[in-house]
DNA sequence: GCCAGTTTTCGCCTATCGGTCGAAAACAGG
DNA sequence: CCTGTTTTCGACCGATAGGCGAAAACTGGC
C-alpha cells in the first residue's frame, strides 16, 4: 500500500513479532479463503489495517512463487499495488508505520523486491494512464499535484508541462474554487480535479496510433 | 501463447477430452510443482506442447481466482503470456492447433477472459516498449514489421512512421541485406533487426521526463 | 532493350506534443 | 503603496508523429 505523505512516496509495513523473520518489517497480506478470490482477500487483508474505503486503487502486480521465498513452508503470492490519497492520514494499528520506499527497513521475505516492483509499476503507469487520480485528494492545487508526481517518479516535473499534458489528454478538470495562499503570501491557486466519471484507470495512451480517418467533424 | 500467422494474431489451444467442459478449447497448463516457481511451471507445461526454445517471450499476466470457475474445484491459475515469432511454425500434438483471436472456438472455464487480457498487454505493451523483437524473426523487412504489428494491435499502421518511431528509439537496426522482391517484382526490401544485446523488454518510452539538465556532451 | 506494373525507400510537409522560460496576475505583509 | 511570494499563462523551440508522393529498384512481357 503506498502513498505519498511528507514529500515522499511511503509504504506501509507492520513489525512482526514471531517468527519466521520475527522484527522485521512486512507488507500486509495474509492466507486466500476458499470462497474468494485474490482481490477480495487482499481488500479483507487490508481491512485489518486500515479502512478499506479509503482505497483509492487495488490492482494485481505480480506471482512471487520462489520456493525458497518463506522459510520452511511454500507459500505463493499474489503481490498488489494500492494506493491512497495523499489528503488522508488511515489510522494505522501500533505495529504499523509508513515508511518511505527509498529508505526501507530491514523487510521480510522478498517484500523488499515487490516493494521494488510496486515503485516502478506507479512510476510506468503515472506516465501512460490516469493513474494520477488515486494519488492525488478529490480537488488539488497544480503544484500540489506536481509534489505528488514528483515524489512518486522521483524527480522533478515541471508544473507547467504537468498542467499541459494532462489537460490535453482531457484528464484534469478546473473545480471553479480556488485555495487560499500560503502564509507568505502569493497568487491563490486554482483548484483542479481529475475528470470525474468512474475513478478506473483508462487504457493506456498508445503511440503508434490507428490511421486518423479525417475527423471531419462540424 | 500467442503468434501471429497467416496475417492475424493467433492463440495455441488445445481441446479437452476430458470433463470438465469437454470438447472445449484451453490453454496450454497445469499444476504446480513443489520445487518450482511458477515460470519454471509455465514453462515445463509448454513444453509439453513445443519447443520452449521457440518462445521469445514470457511474462505473467495476471491471477485468476473466482472461487466458481473451475467447476467442482479450487484452481487458482496464473496466467502467462508468451509469445513465438512469427517465422517458427512449431510442431503442435494433434488436439492442438492454432486460433485466431478474434474468432475463438469455445473455450474451457474462463481461458476467454485470459486470451483478451494477453491482446490487450501486448498491444498496450508493443506502443511503449520493444516488446515487437519478440513477435518479428531475427531479420525482416519493414513491410514485413508494418504486418506484424497490424496483426497484432487490430489496425493498420504506417510502414514510413513505424520505422520512424522504432529507429528513433535505437531499436531498430539495418542489417545490410536484403530481401529478394516477391514474384510481381519490386524493389528489394532492406532487412532490419531489432538491435541485439538481450532479448528482454525494455523500460517503458515514459512521458513526463525528468527535467533535461542540459546534456552537454563531448 | 524498353516499357508497364509493383514494391520499397526516402525526403518533405504539417500538426501536435513536450520542455522551458519569463512576464503578468493576484495575494500578504510592512 | 511597495516588496516579496506564488501561481498562471502565453510564447517559443525542438522533438515527435502522421501523411503524402516522388524516386528508386526490381520483374515480366513485348
Amino acid at each position: 500500500m503506498l502513498q505519498v505523505r511528507a514529500g515522499s512516496l511511503q509504504v506501509m509495513l507492520w513489525q512482526r513479532g514471531k517468527e519466521p523473520h520475527a522484527h522485521r518489517w512486512s507488507l500486509p497480506g495474509g492466507g486466500l479463503g476458499d470462497e474468494e478470490d485474490v482481490e477480495t482477500s487482499i481488500r479483507r487483508q487490508l481491512a485489518e489495517k486500515v479502512d478499506v474505503r479509503q482505497l483509492s486503487h487495488v490492482e494485481q502486480l505480480a506471482v512471487f512463487s520462489n520456493p525458497a521465498r518463506v522459510p520452511g513452508a511454500r507459500v505463493i503470492a499474489t503481490a498488489f499495488l494500492g494506493l491512497v490519497p495523499s489528503d488522508i492520514d488511515p489510522v494505522v494499528p501500533s505495529d504499523t508505520c509508513w515508511h518511505p520506499v527509498d529508505s526501507l527497513p530491514p523487510t521480510a521475505f522478498d517484500h523488499e523486491a515487490i516493494c521494488a516492483r510496486a515503485r516502478n509499476r506507479l512510476a510506468a503507469k503515472l506516465s501512460y494512464t490516469n493513474l494520477g487520480f488515486a494519488l492525488a485528494p478529490p480537488a488539488f492545487t497544480i503544484s500540489a499535484l506536481r509534489s505528488l508526481y514528483s515524489a512518486a517518479l522521483g524527480y522533478k516535473v515541471s508544473a507547467t508541462n504537468l498542467q499541459r499534458v494532462l489537460s490535453r489528454r482531457g484528464l484534469l478538470e478546473p473545480t471553479g474554487a480556488t485555495a487560499p495562499p500560503g502564509p507568505a503570501g502569493g497568487r491563490p491557486a486554482a483548484l483542479f480535479r481529475f475528470v470525474s466519471g468512474e475513478m478506473r484507470v483508462t487504457d493506456p495512451f498508445a503511440v503508434l496510433r490507428p490511421p486518423s480517418t479525417r475527423s471531419l467533424g462540424p
